[in-house]
DNA sequence: ACAACTGTTACGTGACGGGTTACAATCGAC
DNA sequence: GTCGATTGTAACCCGTCACGTAACAGTTGT
């Protein structure tokens, strides 16, 4: 049930480390290529920001790679950290209850 | 590439539909056992707001699902509105460009 | 040394989910 | 039929968060 894994990584980390470093690509130049300001891209590659659905979609456009992937990223880490701190007054709906 | 697929059916109209319809749950009776206040519930299962992950959690403890399979769902949305209006000021990075 | 550029950080803004409260509609008991 | 209780939804306010603009400190190059 509580599968208990380790917090995954921030989608930014990976597309700094495995997209951005790689290329040299530097913030200014790579906020300039998405179109979107340095603040965006220097929040999100440094996990202050989460990766928003256009961002994901630029990225994907400007990488070739699926906005899906970059969106399972975000979505682990969020419903992760939503499960560190999980709801307690939810009661199971009569026919899943074990009682 | 524009796979131009039909939108995405709201994750709140599959939980109507598909769980409380077949439990003659209440939007009242529902809200209590997950928690949360009958306008947040009556929201999203009319469409008027996405699935969050605290809702997404709540859901999948109540139903015993995955979090994550109601969470696809919400993505796949989002995901397929924000291509309605794609950026076009992204430029692809050079070892992706065709010129 | 100084000018240009780098990455990051206040500041303000708009979008959005949630709770509380108020409202119209519906159902039940008598 | 009438009155009370309950239903689902809307109005209002608030907190959060991604974003852009502008300002900042640090580095580079000439």
């Amino acid at each position: 049930m509580t599968t208990m894994t380790r917090k995954p990584t921030h989608p930014g980390t990976v597309f700094y480390e495995d997209v951005m470093k790689p290329l040299n690509l530097s913030v200014t130049k790579t906020a300039e290529l998405l179109g979107v300001s340095r603040k965006a891209l220097s929040e999100f590659i440094n996990e202050k920001s989460s990766l928003s659905p256009d961002m994901a979609l630029r990225i994907s456009i400007a990488t070739g790679t699926s906005a899906e992937s970059w969106m399972n990223m975000q979505q682990k880490l969020t419903l992760w950290i939503a499960e560190q701190d999980a709801p307690s007054n939810v009661v199971p709906f009569s026919c899943y209850k074990a009682s």
